[in-house]
DNA sequence: ATGAAAGCGCTAACAT
DNA sequence: ATGTTAGCGCTTTCAT
C-alpha cells in the first residue's frame, strides 16, 4: 500500500507538493503536478482516509439517521435512501446507515461526539424530536427529512403535504366528486402527532371547505386490511362518497380489493387517489393506481445537497425546500356518477 | 471535545493506561480502571473514530456494494440491508452503503484502497462478477450475498433457490397439481446468467421430473405488466394448468388481476404461489399470497456476521449459508380442480 | 500493573 | 512555487 511518502520520494517532491496537487489548496505548477500524478498512478496510490480524516478534521462521510425499528421501509424511504446515496456519492462524499430512532438520543450523542461524521440526514422526524434538540447542543450540521413542530432556524426537506392533498382533491373535485373520504394513517400516528397525519388532515379540512364539498375522514392501519376496514366505516358514515383520497399505499389496495369484492367499480363507482406513493405499488394495483407520486429520491438528493452546502459554506441558514408529489392519473380515477351519488345523498338523508 | 490526553490528566495516568481501558489488551488495576472511567464521564468522553482507524488499522465500519440503478431496491434487498445494518451495529461495527454494481470496479479498486472500510458485505452478485475477482486481488475480506459460478473458497450466504422451489412445487403437488407455469425472472435476467434465475429454472425442471408432472416455464418482466403477459403464455401453452409457481412479487400481483379478470379463480380454479417474497407485499394482494417468505432480514444479518467473524479472526475459510424461504399458506392456493384440469388436458390433445 | 515514546499517513501552517 | 515540520488523537511496542 504506496503513502504519501512513496509518491513524493518518487516524483523527487516533498509530500506536502503532493498533498497540494491532491487537495488543490495551493498553486502548483504544471511540470511538478504531472510528475505527481504520474507516480501516484504508477504507484496505484490512494490516500488513506483515516489519516486525511484525522489530519483534516473531516471524514467525507455523512450519517444517515433512520429508526429501523418492525416492518422496515417503505418503497419511498427505500428510495430517499438511495437518492441521498447517489448524491452524496457525486460530491465525492460517502453515506452511511445509522439505526439511530427518535428515542435512541445516546448512541446518536455518542455517534456525534466520535466525529466520524461530518453530517447528519434526519429520517422519520417527529414533531417534538430530541435528536433535532441533541444535534443542535452538538453543534452538528444536520439537515431534516420532515419537520418538527417548530421548524424555525432548521433546514429541512419536505413533502409538500398541503400542496399535494390540494392537488388531488382538485382531482377529484374536477371529476365531479362532492363527497370525498380521507383515509389517514393510524390513530396512533395521529395521537403521537406525526407530521404527515397531521398536516393531510388540516389540509384536507381546508380543501373540504374551500370546494364547499362534504368528506369524511377515517384513520387506519397502514395495511391492505387498514384500508378494507376503513372504505367500510367510511362507506357506513357517508354511503353518498364517490372519491377516495388514501395516505397510505398498502392501504389503497386494500380499498380497491374491498370495493371490488363489494361489487363496485373502479373507477366507474368510486374513485381512489393514493397520495405519497411509489410508482412501483402504483403499478402493482389493478387496475394501476391514480396517484401522487412521492418524490423519494429527489427528497433524498435534496436533503444531501443542502447538508454538503452547509459543511462547505459553513452555511447556517435556515432553508426549506418542499417538494409535492405529482399527480400521476392512472386507472382508479374517474368521473363521478351524478345518479348514484345523488340517490344516495337522498337515502342518507332521510 | 475532550482527548485521550485529557481523561489521562484527569485521571492521574498516562495516555497509554487509558488506551488499554479502552480496548482492553492487558490488565488493568480495579482502582486506576475506575479512576480512568471516572475520568472519561465527567468529561463525556468520545474516542476519535478517525485517530483510532489510522493508529489501529481498522475502522470498524464495513461497506455493502449494491448497485443502486434504475427502479431501486425491492423489500427484499431493502430487508437485507436493513437487517446487516443492525447486525453490525449490534457488534459494534457501521455499514456504509457504498452504490457500485457489478460494473464500475475502479470506484471499487479506490474504494477498498483507501482502507475507509475492513471489509465488504457484495449485494446482487453475478455468476462472474468483476468486483469478486477485485476484492480477492486486493486482499479484502468479503462475503457474497448470492453465488458466483464458481463459488469455491468464497464466502457467501444466500437464498436456498434449490429448496426453496421444491418446497413450493411440493406443496402444489401435494394440492393434486400436476400441471404448473413457472413464472420466472425475464429473458435479459437468464442471458445474463442471473443466479437465481438460473438456479430456479433447474431446480424447476428437476421438480417436475421429480413428480412425474408436466410444466412450463416463461420468463418476464419483473412487473404486474410482466406477470400478467406471462399467465396469458403459459395457458396458451398449457391450458391445462392448475398451478403457477412465480419468482417475483410484482408479476403475481398482475397474474392474479388477469386471472381474475378472465373469470378465473384463486385459488379455486388456479393455484399461485408466489417465491421470495416479502410479507408485505404478500399481504397487498387480495386474497393474500401463498408464498415463498424471503429470509431477507435473516440473510443480510448472517452476512454480517460471517464477515465480522472473518475479521475478527483472520478466518479465510470458505463458509457457504444457505437460507431457504419458508412457505407461508395465504389465501392463493388450495386444491388442484381434477375436473376441469382434466377437461382442458383433453382438449388439449386433439 | 503502568509509563514513555514512536509511529499511523495525512494536512496546513510556517518557511523560503 | 515548493519544502520543512508540527501536529491530528489514537495504538502499541518497549521499558520498568
Amino acid at each position: 500500500m504506496a503513502t504519501m511518502t512513496d509518491v513524493a520520494r518518487r516524483a523527487g517532491v516533498s509530500v506536502s507538493t503532493v498533498s497540494y496537487v491532491l487537495t488543490g489548496t495551493r498553486p502548483i505548477s504544471e511540470a511538478t503536478r504531472d510528475r505527481v500524478l504520474a507516480a501516484m498512478a504508477e504507484l496505484d496510490y490512494q490516500p488513506n482516509a483515516m489519516a486525511r480524516g484525522l489530519a483534516s478534521r473531516k471524514s467525507n462521510i455523512v450519517g444517515l439517521l433512520l429508526p429501523l425499528t418492525g416492518r422496515g421501509l417503505g418503497a419511498t424511504e427505500t428510495a430517499f435512501v438511495t437518492g441521498a446515496t447517489e448524491a452524496a456519492r457525486e460530491a465525492g462524499y460517502h453515506l452511511m446507515l445509522c439505526p439511530v430512532g427518535a428515542a435512541d438520543s445516546d448512541e446518536l450523542q455518542s455517534l456525534a461526539t466520535q466525529r466520524l461524521l461530518d453530517g447528519f440526514l434526519v429520517m422519520e422526524v417527529q414533531l417534538t424530536d430530541r435528536r433535532v434538540e441533541l444535534l443542535q447542543k452538538l453543534e452538528s450540521p444536520f439537515v431534516l427529512i420532515g419537520r418538527t413542530e417548530d421548524g424555525a432556524g432548521l433546514a429541512c426537506v419536505d413533502i409538500d403535504f398541503e400542496q399535494t392533498v390540494d392537488d388531488a382533491v382538485a382531482h377529484l373535485v374536477e371529476l365531479g366528486h362532492e363527497t370525498i373520504a380521507y383515509i389517514n394513517h393510524s390513530p396512533a400516528s395521529l395521537a403521537s402527532g406525526y407530521g404527515p397525519a397531521k398536516r393531510t388532515e388540516a389540509a384536507f379540512q381546508a380543501a373540504l371547505e374551500r370546494h364547499g364539498i362534504t368528506g369524511v375522514m377515517v384513520p387506519t392501519e397502514d395495511t391492505a386490511t387498514g384500508g378494507r376496514a376503513a372504505i367500510q366505516r367510511a362507506r357506513e358514515e357517508r354511503p353518498a362518497l364517490t372519491g377516495v383520497l388514501v395516505m397510505n399505499e398498502n392501504a389503497a389496495l386494500g380499498i380497491l380489493a374491498e370495493l371490488r369484492e363489494a361489487g363496485l367499480d373502479v373507477p366507474g363507482d368510486v374513485s381512489v387517489v393514493s397520495m405519497v406513493t411509489s410508482e412501483v405499488v402504483a403499478d402493482l394495483a389493478s387496475p394501476a393506481l391514480t396517484a401522487m407520486t412521492s418524490p423519494g429520491a429527489a427528497l433524498g438528493a435534496a436533503a444531501t445537497r443542502v447538508l454538503l452546502k452547509r459543511l462547505a459554506e459553513d452555511d447556517g441558514s435556515t432553508y426549506q425546500e418542499l417538494l409535492p408529489c405529482a399527480l400521476e392519473v392512472r386507472g382508479t380515477s374517474g368521473r363521478a356518477k351524478k345518479g348514484k351519488a345523488a340517490r344516495s345523498a337522498r337515502a342518507e338523508r332521510q
